[in-house]
RNA sequence: GCCAGUGUAGCUCAGUUGGCCAGAGCAGCUGAUUUGUAAUCAGCUGGUCGGGGGUUCGAAUCCCUCCACUGGCUCCA
């Protein structure tokens, strides 16, 4: 028999038979590992574990504790859903049944038959007791005419649209039970790892997300190899919903909306404008210490400004289309963007080299046209304020003002107790050059100065091909919440259009007019966005700098509410911020509000307090921290305040 | 915009197959209580049941339509 060397992710290399599966591989090195093994890669490509390998190859092992092996998993969950939905609705026809972050879905035409959340628990009995069956997922290769017979014949013709754009020889079904389905697979040995699943809800989605097609029913679910996971991703979800900003928002008084307003149109309320302004005040602060200037733009611009910026032609069929004059008819559109403005601030006058890089900021406020479908809370509104600024530069300085936002973006976004960041790099879709405006020579210009950039900078990134904004490639950070969620932030893009759009020149050392480089770059992205994510990233709980009220003050009795009024008046001397609950409520009572409303810092003043000098402190979420003096309990809060 | 779902008091929710003046808790108001680390007690106020139209002797309940919201899809300068 002919040996074949197979290196594992350790390195080592080991020899075996010719044909050898991943799973053989696995029991050669422990029955715990061949147990757990979901899937292989062999040469960096994804394959069954039971798959025969031909040729020396380098293979690694994926188990449930591995991004691949999970995928591996819900992927053949997909394939067992689909088995159990065939057997309670016959005919039923199939799209696409991926694995996704969390879980898999499959798309499904029902037919007749509308499915709802009643039909939840059978679906999963079905997909339980088909599981326990222990059917192995078997591969075959297919001739694409034997695949365009079995599913003519099942009259399956989403699966046939599927075949047809799949070369001869290229072909693979997988079978397990009694359900077949094209797949390039890979997927697990059986279906016995599947221990516990849950259908998590059903949506509507076109057919090859072509919104001229039909629209077919996604089946989102996610199965686990234990029901613990099960039970402990049901209480994540349960932890998020309670954290949910538009929840939070209304109970802290942060925002609001109104029908009378208007869809997707949030109003703050003192609270949360209190905490808008407070993180526009650090980021001013911190935008200044870099040299940035702020300027004031107006909310609506004449037409002709954004067909000169190419905004109007790309996007102006779907905005909110133009005001007029009364009578002269003269056409004005509200602001989508704040960078014309910017463009002709720096056209004023003359600018000389001298004056580059030019750092413009603003808190800009832009309304955009979305789709009433796309709204949710402050995270897809219609009105929005940008923390913007537009940096003119000289083409040597590109690299240098890059690296500078990138290091004001990481210490903004650490700042806010974001830990858990990475940067995608969004360059152009190769194959769709139209959507784009400018020469190709300015974009590789510009594509190659955001990979120089990031390459000198410690950060964690990823290439996504076709997410560049149509005038320009991006840098988008994506954060984490702790939850585990991610969500994209700011942005940072290289733009050589708009400067040639708005023929804006500087005067150089060579008494040469040249044409600037424009940086847009927005590290919260908007206001908006980030603290709807803020406000779920912490559930309310605010870091204390921020907080709009620090501490309440919580007297025992009401005899005790001019003790309270001095110690108020102390602490604001030293900007420490917060109010006095002088209702006529129990003191029980009094600490459930201010827990709930997720004041840091209660102190607690009865008598024994008053005498002494003192304030009970104790801390939301902690609890009782104990009495002491009004200046130690400054520098108590001056102390949290640095952590 | 599209598909599916939801819409009852400021909030959370009850309201059997259409049938007396639509209910509760919390919040609010009034009064009493002056309280020691997560809800003091009592009374009261509050709803054209999302808007409009229809079916019916009778509609919160059935139908149509519009609006808003929720979950997705498509989109996101």
């Amino acid at each position: 028999m002919q040996k074949i060397n197979i290196t594992l992710a350790d390195g080592s290399i080991r020899q075996y038979d010719h044909g050898v599966t991943a799973m053989d591989v696995a029991l050669s090195i422990s029955e715990g590992l061949a147990r757990n093994v979901l899937s292989a890669s062999v040469d960096g490509e994804i394959w069954d574990a039971s798959r025969p390998i031909e040729k020396d190859a380098s293979v690694r092992l994926f188990t449930w504790n591995d991004k691949e092996g999970k995928a591996t998993f819900w992927h053949s969950s997909a394939h067992l859903m689909a088995e159990a939905l065939e057997a309670l609705y016959p005919g039923i026809k199939f799209g696409i049944g991926p694995a996704i972050e969390s879980g898999f879905y499959y798309d499904v035409d029902t037919g007749s038959v509308t499915l709802t959340p009643e039909d939840f628990p059978k679906i999963e009995q079905k997909m339980l007791e088909l599981a326990r069956n222990k059917s192995a997922y078997v591969r075959k290769k297919v001739s694409k005419a034997d695949a365009i017979k079995y599913f003519t014949d099942k009259g399956d013709e989403y699966k046939l649209e599927l075949i047809d754009g799949l070369e001869d020889g290229q072909i693979t079904f997988y079978t397990q039970g009694n359900f077949t389905d094209l797949c390039r697979g890979p997927h697990i040995p059986d279906t016995s790892p599947i221990k516990a699943t849950k259908i998590l809800n059903l949506a509507g989605a076109y057919w090859r997300g072509d919104e001229k097609r039909k629209q077919l029913t996604r089946i989102y679910a996610i199965t686990f190899p234990k029901a613990k996971e099960l039970t402990d991703y049901l209480e994540m979800i349960e932890e998020a919903k309670k954290r949910d900003h538009r929840k939070l928002g209304a109970e802290l008084e942060l925002f609001m909306f109104s029908e009378k307003v208007g869809q997707g149109l949030p109003m703050w309320l003192p609270k949360g404008t209190q905490l808008r302004e407070r993180l526009q005040n650090y980021l001013r602060a911190e935008q200044e210490k870099m040299g940035y200037q702020m300027v004031v733009t107006p909310h609506i611009g004449a037409k002709a400004l954004y067909v000169t910026s190419g905004h109007y032609a790309k996007y102006g069929a779907d905005s909110f289309q133009p005001i007029k004059t009364p009578k002269e008819g003269e056409e004005f559109l509200l602001k989508p963007m704040n960078c014309p403005h910017h463009c002709e601030i720096f056209a004023v006058r003359p600018r000389s080299y001298k004056e580059l890089p030019l750092r413009i900021g603003e808190f800009g406020t832009v309304y955009r046209y979305e789709q009433s479908g796309e709204l949710h809370g402050l995270s897809r509104v219609r009105g929005f304020t940008q923390d913007d600024a537009h940096i003119f530069c000289t083409k040597d300085q590109v690299k240098g003002e890059f690296l500078q936002v990138l290091a004001l973006t990481t210490k903004v976004i650490k700042k806010m107790g974001f830990e858990n960041f990475t940067a995608q790099i969004s360059l152009r879709d190769p194959e769709n050059p139209d959507k784009y405006i400018g020469s190709d020579e300015n974009w590789q210009a510009a594509e190659q100065g955001i990979i120089d950039a990031v390459s000198e900078f410690d950060i964690e990134t990823v290439t996504e091909y076709g997410e560049a904004a149509f005038y320009g490639p991006k840098l988008d950070f994506m954060i984490k919440d702790a939850l585990g969620r991610s969500w994209q932030l700011g942005t940072i893009q290289v733009d050589y259009n708009l400067p040639e759009r708005f023929e804006l020149e500087y005067i150089g050392a060579d008494n040469q007019a040249h044409r600037p480089v424009m940086i847009h770059r927005a590290p919260f992205g908007s206001m908006e966005r980030f603290i709807s994510i803020l406000i779920e990233h912490t559930a309310g709980k605010f870091p204390l700098w921020l907080t709009p009220d620090q501490y309440a003050i919580l007297p025992i009795s009401d005899r005790l509410i001019p003790y309270s009024e001095k110690i108020k008046s102390i602490l604001g001397q030293h900007d420490i911020r917060g109010f006095i609950d002088d209702r006529t409520e129990s003191i029980g009572r009094k600490i459930r509000d201010a827990e709930l409303k997720r004041v840091p810092l209660m102190l607690i003043v009865g008598d024994k307090e008053a005498e002494n000098n003192q304030v009970s402190v104790r801390r939301q979420s902690h609890g009782d921290i104990g009495s002491m003096s009004i200046n130690e309990f400054i520098s108590y809060f001056e102390q949290l305040l640095e952590e």
